[in-house]
RNA sequence: GGGCGCGUAGCUCAGUGGGAGAGCGCUUGACUCACAUUCAAGAGGUCGCAGGUUCAAUCCCUGCCGCGCCCA
């Protein structure tokens, strides 16, 4: 056994001194690092992998807090834990940020360079800033095994990308066709369906009249995007629109361009909407590519890639998409046919990067075949394999599923995975295989050329949780650890992610990814906006780390918050949880102070009623704090930890302690308190271990200790021998009469130097042993000089204040200090309280339906409350007789 | 339009089918030998509104109002 150290502690608690100490300390113990140990039950976690040029930010702050929380707890608990640690190589943000850097200082653009070059460029800016956010992750504490640290494009990552994409290819899942994609005109890419975010604009709704060419009048249709009329290949009623019936099968002349176009029926068209009569836009809409698609119309392509009005556009060439728009709009007013512009507000799609708006654009495109990889995906969820907390995210989750849509994976860029597919110039075939090819498969040319685009960085995460083990090797890491034990991520990327890994998972492991998904909510501002650049709200966590420490920053974030829900960020909140750490120092600073000489043992020493009390709150503790982590309900341990430890630990127990630990009691006694006090402090610091890493293991390092380090030791178990239902009722009524005196002398004005006598009439023999026993406290912490206990007392103390308390009555004489007036109210206060809670109970009692159909305890606990209360309601109302 | 969440003390938020809680703020008193980043005492709430289920509803159900988010 190492009986610590033993020094005086500061008398504030500094994390800077500690912190790096310990995780140094752990790093190089190889306390994070975890080996396949096949006879230990697993438990996995694979970090959500932060961008890696990125900055941690508090959604980082917090998402990793509560794994390093789970894994910490886990270990201690004994599991053969593994925490997965990695980056994501974050396609468009990066290669936009190396661009910008590359035009800021140099003054060139990536085509200047050439992709070969740029890739370079941007590996070297990867070398640079990449170790930033896993450093930051550090200052967090996180207990994450570096030696198996990944990047989505390391070589084992880019390996497991080919083998699914090949794969998927031969089974036909992934093809290539020309689809609208949503293109951003700045990024100069595509994004997948939902990375498009929709704002709400306030716009105008333009109602434009198309001629009908056999000369009959015309119609009118109602648009928002007048500059696609010039890419219009149809106009479209519904066909049970009793109004268009006859307008159906004619011909309809567009302006400006004079193109001549059908007018058709679709069920798409929604009646209620405008005229009932919309433009068709094949090129330049969804829903009319698929409307386009349905009756074989032709696409014409009006706006490209930078957003400028293509050749198709006739005169309005050359022009940006919205200085067209306001062009066309005049035109159509000259020409008289625009019919009016309506105020309207509509979503817009934008684009989740740069904000800039999608254009909606036809273009030849990768993409998965999303139905056969949905289905087994939904099936997990719904039989319970994937199990979400809170549980409402399954519907958030099965609800995109069943409604999914073909996924675009090619992105045009050149920072991420290759797309493997590869062309022959010679005889135009297509090939895809697991290894690059150096001829044409099918003619043997060597005149061959690989895809240009990369795939979504999402295709690479998705098999993050298998890539990172190992696959497609076999490994042992693989087998012991996969499926992983539970996926902790924020609620904005159950699409993009979650979704994802499942049905990869499903498809190339044949078994989910993870069994559970414990979804947090974001971190918000004070006033629960998002945190954004734009705003200039942003909480920097490496700066709160630097203020207050990370044991601080960490236990903020999860006291006080519920699964799934965000939270705001109070600074305040922030000095509460300093202000408890300093709490848990200075507790232990007095612990270590009287242990000076303690070397363990004590136990069998007889323990007093503080020992029992204190040892049996500690093991309901335990059970507490064990079962809320069990359950993901962080908060709740954590709330329970800070309760027991300031409110039960620090204000009654220590306090009560005191004179053993001095050695004013007995030598025996004193040993007993010591190893109580050690006992309950170390088991405790191993409770809040999870939570507040660093300050834990400085402190568990100076008590006496087996093991190495706090976070390798073994997880308090509870202990149904320690808890006892007496002590607890006896210390409640001892701490119950401390109370009422105090109230007493609060009230009273009287001063803390100034002791007071106290005559206890109690009811019984049972009782006044109790407050017999513990009257040493009552004199110590409620300033009571002289006691007296008296069975039923006759005669009650005439100058007197007194505290009514459960079985007993405390009279505090008060001989010319006593303001009888503050006395009546104070004891008229305490009576109606009283009074309405015997109403209550009394109208309770006598329901006839509650006597009968409550069940039998709740019953006998409302007439014992009864009792009390009448108990108590009859000495209060014999003082006031009295005093009056 | 569909879905979800929230509405509890001045503020921020926990919580529970059976006597309304915490932190901060506020009031009063105290530099008590671990801690003034503290201690002690106290004030403060028709648990959004209206119905329903139940012996019993802040909690379960329905509707409504207000706020936020997601999807289309």
């Amino acid at each position: 056994m190492n009986s610590g150290e033993h020094e005086i502690l500061s008398k504030t608690y500094d994390p800077k001194k500690v912190e790096q100490k310990w995780y140094d300390f752990w790093k190089e113990k190889g306390f994070f690092h975890a080996e396949v140990e096949e006879e230990k039950e697993p438990f996995c976690i694979v970090m959500p992998p932060p961008n890696v040029t990125g900055s941690l930010h508090l959604g980082h702050a917090l998402n990793n807090t509560l794994q390093d929380i789970l894994i910490r707890f886990r270990r201690m608990q004994g599991y053969n834990t593994l925490w997965l640690p990695g980056t994501d190589h974050a396609g468009i943000a990066t290669q936009t940020r190396v661009e910008e850097h590359l035009t800021k200082t140099e003054g060139k653009s990536r085509h200047d360079l050439g992709r070969e070059k740029f890739l370079e460029r941007v590996w070297q800016w990867k070398e640079k800033y990449g170790g930033q956010i896993t450093k930051q992750l550090s200052l967090l504490g996180c207990s994450c095994d570096w030696d198996r640290e990944r990047f989505t494009m390391d070589e084992g990552c880019s390996r497991a990308v080919r083998e699914v994409f090949v794969s998927l290819y031969k089974k036909g899942l992934i093809y290539r066709g020309n689809y609208i994609i949503n293109w951003c005109p700045k990024c100069q890419t595509t994004i997948s369906d939902i990375e498009v975010e929709h704002e709400e604009r306030e716009s105008r709704l333009w109602y434009v009249r198309y001629p009908l060419k056999d000369g009959t009048g015309y119609i009118t249709v109602a648009t928002t995007r007048p500059e696609t009329i010039l890419g219009d290949t149809a106009v479209a009623v519904n066909p049970d629109d009793e109004r268009y019936t006859d307008m159906i099968g004619k011909t309809a002349v567009l302006p400006v361009l004079g193109r001549e176009i059908p007018i058709i029926a679709d069920d798409y068209v929604d009646p209620n909407f405008g005229t009932g009569a919309v433009k068709i836009t094949p090129a330049h809409d969804p829903n009319d590519f698929e409307v386009g698609r349905r009756h074989n119309l032709p696409q014409i392509t009006v706006i490209d890639q930078e957003g400028k009005m293509t050749k198709e556009a006739g005169k309005y060439e050359g022009m940006d998409r919205y200085e067209c728009r306001e062009q066309l709009v005049r035109d159509l007013e000259d020409m008289g046919l625009l019919v009016k512009a309506e105020e309207y507000t509509h979503s817009v799609g934008c684009c989740y990067r740069c904000g800039t708006v999608i254009e909606p654009l036809v273009s030849e495109q990768w993409f998965v075949k999303m139905k056969p990889l949905a289905e087994p995906a939904i099936k997990a969820a719904l039989e319970g394999k994937v199990r979400f907390i809170p549980e409402r995210f399954t519907k958030i989750y099965l609800n995109w599923l069943e409604n999914i849509n073909d996924w675009c994976i090619s992105r045009q860029l050149w920072w991420g995975h290759r797309i493997p597919v590869w062309y022959c110039n010679q005889c135009g075939s297509e090939m895809c295989e697991y290894e690059d090819p150096e001829a044409c498969t099918a003619c043997g040319s060597r005149d061959i050329y690989q895809d240009p685009d990369v795939l979504d960085t999402w295709f690479s995460s998705a098999l993050w949780p298998f890539s990172t083990l190992g696959w497609p090797e076999e490994t042992p890491e693989l087998k012991h650890f996969y499926p992983t034990s539970v996926l902790v991520t924020g609620r904005d990327i159950i699409f993009f992610w979650v979704a994802r890994m499942i049905f990869m998972g499903l498809e190339f492991m044949k078994e989910v990814p993870f069994h559970e998904v414990f979804i947090h909510g974001l971190v918000l501002d004070s006033l629960g906006r998002k945190m954004s650049k734009s705003l200039g709200n942003g909480v920097d966590p490496i700066e709160v780390i630097d203020q207050y420490g990370s044991d601080i920053l960490r236990f903020m974030l999860v006291t006080g918050n519920t699964p799934g829900n965000d939270i705001r960020f109070h600074f305040e909140r922030l000095e509460g949880t300093r202000n408890f750490a300093n709490k848990i120092w200075n507790a232990s600073r007095f612990a270590l102070m009287n242990l000076g000489d303690y070397e363990g043992g004590g136990e069998e020493i007889k323990p007093e009623l503080e020992d029992r009390w204190i040892l049996s709150r500690y093991s309901k503790t335990v059970k507490e704090v064990t079962k809320n982590l069990e359950n993901y309900e962080l908060g709740e341990a954590a709330r329970s930890l800070y309760d027991f430890i300031w409110n039960e630990f620090c204000d009654w127990y220590i306090e009560l302690a005191k004179d053993r630990l001095y050695g004013k009691v007995s030598e025996e006694s004193r040993r007993r308190a010591q190893f109580t006090l050690s006992f309950v402090l170390g088991n405790t610091m191993k409770l809040l271990h999870p939570f507040m890493p660093f300050i834990t293991e400085e402190i568990w390092q100076k008590l006496p200790h087996e093991e190495a380090s706090i976070m390798i030791s073994s997880w308090p178990k509870p202990n149904s021998e320690l808890e006892d239902e007496k002590a607890e009722e006896q210390m409640n009524l001892i701490m119950e009469i401390i109370r009422g005196i105090r109230n007493i002398r609060a009230e009273m004005n009287i001063k803390p130097s100034q002791k007071v006598e106290i005559i206890a009439s109690v009811k019984d023999d049972a009782t006044a042993d109790i407050i017999h026993r513990g009257m040493d406290h009552i004199k110590k912490l409620a300033g009571v000089s002289k006691a007296e206990i008296v069975i039923d007392l006759k005669e009650k103390p005439q100058k007197s204040a007194a505290a009514v308390v459960s079985g007993a009555e405390i009279y505090v004489p008060l001989e010319g200090i006593i303001d009888f007036e503050v006395e009546i109210r104070r004891i008229e206060k305490e009576l109606s309280e009283i009074s309405q809670e015997l109403k209550k109970t009394d109208k309770k009692l006598s329901n006839e339906g509650f006597l009968k159909k409550a069940p039998p305890q709740v019953v006998e606990k409302e007439k014992n409350k009864k009792l009390e209360l009448e108990q108590k309601k009859t000495a209060l109302e014999e003082r006031l007789k009295m005093l009056r």
